[in-house]
This record gives structure tokens, sequence and C-alpha cells, in this order.
RNA sequence: GCUGUGGUAGCUCAGUGGUAGAGCACACCCUUGGUAAGGGUGAGGUCGAGAGUUCAAUCCUCUCUCACAGCACCA
């Protein structure tokens, strides 16, 4: 090879620009800055793009060496290297076990082994020890590049058949980079560290061991899947421990037990038997929707749960979406053939024989129809959550009937509509993302681009930003998904406006329009919470069961002290109600300390005591969750501040 | 649906090839106590369902079911 005189100027971050022979690697540039800044940096950022501190640079760039400090870069090199690591680990301690892949995601990596007998948790210990080894060995990180033919030939003789069909899956026919963490060897784009030294032996933590498909293809073998969690420090890996916990907390199935909202049993699986204060959050939760949904125009129906095969058939439900259906068959004495049912998995078909009653003229559009929508799919057994993904659930769904002209400003108005119920709700962090025309789609470009376009501008007009999902569209339309984010940073896809030209037309929707001749209309899908049951959970995680005082089913206890106060506690219970407030009695022969403790664990809002002194002057002692000091107030006073405060946002 | 782990009192969990235990909750009694557990007594279980092995099964085997974790699914 003959050397390279060509010299390249480097820019850095602070604007100078020094000169280099082409194909120097960031590792030397770091050299020639300082030795220290050498041994600290991890990678590099050659014009922006994340650049292995081996890898040659050829041409003029900006350059900016990476260290720990540099977060994005040091995460996800921490994760990417442990991920080989523990890779290398596995086959120390069992070298029968064939490696696949590992990337990093979310807050650590995965990596998906071959073996005939799954890893125990104990297994997972053993291998977090010898992952220390590893690091604590401070092993050289080198790289190459190979041909195909040498890579491959290199895994048929080590009897690595998933890294041969991955070789296989790289387009392309460029050269195949290689990485050796010590003496391990793996197929891997990079970039990584320079040492396992780098790695923090006490910032990761191998979680948990689960089934997983190869590629993700369900007809293909299973295999094991070991996950963990890295950081750059152990502060923050307990830091990311407390918010694991802090979500167990949350978790809507313990609270909901623990609060007596409702319970699941094996003879419903995945449905909801919703207890009285659990019914109380959720008809709360209906009757605000309801008072929203009439004043922005909508009028509220009611369907069919049970509905002939027929229906299904032309709507097209019955050929795509069947299996996810609870068939009903029913044996008529009269009748030849048995007659089939389906319990309704969506309200579309049957909002559309609504609209279809009587003719409907341009006149009458938009119409904007809702339904408090109780439907049925057989979810996958192993796709059930408590009452997060259910069997048996209700959409607050509403189809808005209107012309191609109307698309837009209908979506903006759904997207103000949707953006005041989240902020009552609790939500201020949302986003919208923008799904379009997919490779296999129907309907012509232009109509895309119009459909596209009317979205796109909606939300612009909505002022909410939105990102872009390009092919993630339906077959016929493209959609706005509206995504939440709760208390404790977890993404929740809640709302959804999807386009829908193909359902009008399959069940032969139309309307008169002012040419006096029959148009089909387009249907706009739209919901705000998803369903009551799931949007119920996400509230009961996102308040930690501590629900705003309106929604929270229990609102006040009135507690008696002693005994002598009990009269005053009942006319105190009694106002409260009459107030509009949900206050209960409790009278019983227990200290105020365990009538505390027990209403507190329970997530009242407001606990009124009562002994002798509040008796006498006819006031109440105020106690509200999560404070531990109380306030003595007269009695019209805190009726009249709770009976505000249990107003629902919109009659504020 | 797939892989793995589980199912014992309302809840959280011990336990054993010879039909079961704790704490909390519950009931009753004593206690009238000032803001996160006062004391005593008592009741409560077809050990998820079915089949098999065994003199004997909550325990071992098989099937089913539900739950949990992950995967796949969420037109």
């Amino acid at each position: 090879m003959s050397p390279d005189l060509t010299q390249i100027s480097l820019t850095f971050p602070d604007g100078s620009v020094r000169s280099y022979a082409a194909g120097v690697t960031p590792a030397e540039v770091a050299a020639s800055i300082a030795v220290s800044l050498a041994k600290k940096a991890i990678s590099a950022q050659v014009n922006g793009v994340h650049w292995d501190l081996q890898w040659p640079i050829t041409t003029d760039a900006t350059l900016a060496i990476n260290t720990m400090a540099d977060e994005a870069a040091a995460l996800e090199l921490i994760r990417h290297d442990l991920a080989h690591v523990m890779a290398r680990a596995v086959q120390e301690l069992w070298p029968d076990v064939k490696v696949t892949i590992g990337p990093v995601r979310d807050h650590g990596w995965f990596y998906d082994f071959d073996r005939a007998e799954p890893f125990t948790p104990e297994d997972l210990g053993i291998i977090e020890a010898k992952m220390k080894q590893i690091i604590n060995a401070r092993d050289p990180v080198k790289t190459e590049l190979w041909s195909r033919e040498d890579t491959r030939r290199h895994y048929e003789e080590r009897g690595e058949p998933y890294k041969v069909e991955l070789l296989d899956r790289i387009p392309g026919d460029e050269d195949i980079r290689m990485y050796w963490h010590g003496p391990w060897q793996d197929l891997c784009r990079g970039p990584h560290l320079q040492q396992t030294g780098q790695l923090p032996a006490d910032a990761f933590k191998l979680t948990h061991v689960a089934g997983a498909y190869w590629l993700g293809d369900s007809s293909r073998p299973m295999l094991q899947r070991i996950y963990g969690v890295a950081f750059r420090n152990r502060d923050d890996l307990k830091a990311h421990m407390t918010m694991l916990e802090e979500a167990a907390k949350r978790d809507h199935r313990k609270l909901g037990r623990e609060m007596g909202l409702f319970h699941m049993q094996e003879e419903a699986p995945g449905q909801v038997f919703w207890h009285p204060n659990g019914w109380t959050i959720y008809t709360t939760l209906q009757d605000y929707m309801r008072r929203r949904q009439r004043a922005d125009g909508y009028v509220e129906v009611n369907t069919p749960q049970v509905v002939n095969r027929k229906l299904w058939e032309a709507s097209g439900h019955w050929e795509s979406y069947q299996e996810n259906m609870f068939i009903v068959e029913v044996d008529e004495d009269h009748a030849r053939e048995k007659t089939v049912n389906a319990l309704k998995p969506m309200n579309c078909p049957c909002h559309v024989q609504i609209f279809n009653v009587g003719l409907k003229s341009y006149r009458d559009l938009p119409l904007r129809m809702a339904e408090f929508g109780s439907c049925n799919r057989y979810e996958p057994s192993g796709a059930l959550h408590g009452i997060m993904r259910v069997r048996g659930f209700t959409q607050d769904d509403g189809h808005i009937f209107c012309r191609e002209d109307q698309i837009e400003a209908e979506s903006k108005k759904f997207i103000e509509f949707l953006s005041r119920i989240y902020a009552d709700l609790g939500f201020d962090k949302w986003r919208v993302k923008l799904s379009t025309r997919p490779e296999k789609r129907v309907g012509t470009d232009a109509s895309w681009d119009l459909m596209e376009t009317a979205l796109a501008n909606a939300c612009t007009a909505a002022g909410c930003a939105y990102e872009l999902f390009p092919g993630e569209g339906a077959f016929y339309a493209p959609k706005l998904e509206f995504v939440l984010t709760d208390a404790i940073g977890r993404d929740w896809q809640c709302g959804t406006l999807q386009l829908d030209p193909n359902i009008p037309a399959r069940l032969e929707a139309s309307y008169i329009g002012e040419d006096g001749a029959k148009h089909t209309p387009y249907m706009l899908h739209r919901a705000c919470l998803g369903s009551f049951e799931r949007f119920i959970g996400i509230l009961i995680e996102n308040w930690a069961g501590k629900l705003p005082f309106w929604l929270a089913p229990r609102q006040v206890v009135v507690a008696s002290i002693v005994s002598d106060a009990d009269d005053y506690a009942h006319e105190v219970a009694t106002a409260l109600v009459e107030a509009g407030i949900r206050a209960e009695l409790d009278l019983r022969n227990e200290k105020i300390n365990y009538k505390v403790r027990e209403h507190s664990m329970g997530k009242v809002p407001v606990i009124l005591a009562l002994g002798m002194r509040e008796v006498e002057e006819r006031t109440v002692s105020v106690r509200r969750l999560g404070e531990n000091r109380t306030e003595t107030q007269d009695l019209a006073t805190i009726i009249a501040a709770l009976a505000a405060e249990a107003t629902p946002p919109d009659l504020r």
C-alpha cells in the first residue's frame, strides 16, 4: 500500500482548524492534542456522524472527540459494548451457545442467544460476574474490515448459522466490519469503546431473561433473550432502579385492588368487574366526555352488540379481522343454517347504518356522531394486561361524516377538542404523529396528497408540531396518532384521527350534493381517550392513585376522634353530600391515627377529623392527602371550597 | 398465540407424599384515644380445574385454565 500523502483539514468544535494526513484516526488526533484527552476519549463525531476512534478520516471534516461527559454517545457505547461483553461472557461460560444479535434499546440492551436450556435468574448473576472480570481485564477493542467471503467462511467454520444469515441480510457488497473485545469477535457496524475497562462495572445490571423470536418472526424458532440496563455511573443506575420501583408502586392492577376499583377473574378473562369506586371514576369521566362532546357539536348514538355476519362481510371485517372477533352462533328452529353473528369489535359499520337511514344532504355535513361504544375483541391471551389491554372495552368513539373540503377544518377542531381534554385530565405533554401513505395502498397519488396535506395543515392550524411517520398509514388513508407523556415519563398512545374514504364506500353511504348528485362522504374515525378501561388505567398510574379531587371516587372521609363527636360528624357528612361531594363517615371505634393511616392508604384526598374542639366551635380539622399538617376551618368555608374543587373542569 | 415462571385464607406469603400455617384485613369484647397501625378473643381454606401414579396427592406426572414477564399481535 502506497503512503497516502494527501493532507486533510479538520475543524474542531472551538472553530480551530488543523491539518492532518488523510487516513488519520480520531484516536491519533486526540493523542496529538493531549495525552489525557487520548485516554479519556471514547469516540468521535465526524461531520456529525458517531465515529469509532479507530476509523480513518479521509476527507476534510468537522471533528469532535467524545468523552464520558457526552451523554448520548457515552450511553450508546456503554450499552453497545456491554452487549458484546455479555455475549462474550455467555460464550466463555457456555461455549455451545450460538450468538445472534444484540442491539441497544431503551435504557440498556438485549442480546438473543440460541441455547437449548433457558437461562435461569441464577445464571444472570454468574454472567454479570463474568462481565465484570472482562471489564477489569481492560481488554483492547479492535476492528477490521473483512471481505464477505472471509466473513462467511469464518462463521460457517465456527458453526454460527445466525451470523451467516445476518451477513446475507446486509445489503450492498461492501466489506464487513468486525470487532474484537479481547479475544472475542463479533460482526458489528460499531462504533465501540477503546477498551473494556472504559465500561462502568458498577453501573449495569442484567434485569431479566425472556423468549424472543429470531428476527421477530413468530414462525421462526424462539431464542433466549437477556436484557440489561446500563448507565454512566452508579447513581444513574440507582435512579433508574428507583424509577422502576415507582412504576411498580403505581401499577394500576395493584392500586385498583387496594382502592377497591375493580377486579378480574378467570371466568371472564380480559373483562373488567367494576366495583363502586372504580365505576364512579368511569361514570365521572364519561359524564365529562359527554358534556365536552355535546359542546363540540356531536350527536350521541348507541348501536347493537351482536350483529349479523353479513354486515361484517360488507364492511370487510369478516375477511381481515375475523380471528379477533367473538363469533356467536344461534340455532333457530326454522332456519336451515345456523345464524352467525359477531360481537362488534368496532363501531364504525354500525354508525354508517345510522347515517344510511334517510337521505342525507350536503347540508347535514359535517355530521359528528359519537358513541360510548362497547366493543369486544378476541385479543391473544398473551396481550392481556390488567385493564389496559382487554377483550371487552368501551371506546369514546366518534365518526365525522364530511365532505373532502371539510377534512382540514374538522381535523383541526378535533385536535383542539383533544387538547382541552388532555389538559383537563392532567396531561400537559403530548405529541402528534402523522402517518402517511404506505407502499401497498389504494387510491390515487392526488388523493393521498390531498388527505396528507389536510391532516398536516390541521396540525399546523391547531398550533401543534407533528412528527412524520412515512409509510405508516393505513392502506386507504393517512392518520394522526396522539401520544401523551405521563408523570414518570412514559408514553401512551391514546387519541387517534383516522381518515377513511373506504368504509363509507363499501357500506354505500352517500349524500346529495349541491349539484343534486350522490356523493360518498369521507369518514373520520376519532377517539380521544381510546378506551375508558385503558385510559382509567393510565390515569391511575399517572396520578399514582391520587386522582384530582373531581375524579377521586372517595373524596372526603369525616372521621370522629371521640364518639361524642359522632352526631356532629353525621351532620358534617350530610352537609357535604348535599353539596354534591362524595363524603363518607368513619365513626368506628378506632383511634384517629388508625383512621388517618387507613384512609391515606386508600388515597382519600381529604380527611376531616372531628373532636370535641370542632364540635364546640363548629369547625373541621382538614388533612389533605400527602400533607402531614392539618388546618382548622369553619364548616361553611370547607364545604364551599370542596364543592368548588369537586366541580369538573369544564363546568368551572 | 409462542417461550418461561407461577396459582395455598379477602391481601401479602410460608409449608409438607399421611386432607394446612403467619401477618394484615374481617367479627366480637375491652379501650374514648387529637392526625399513618392500642389490646384481647374468634371465625375463615375442595391448597386454580380435571385425569393419572400411589394404601394415601395441596405436594409427583399429564392435560386444561388463569395470571405475570418478554416476544408476536394491536386492520
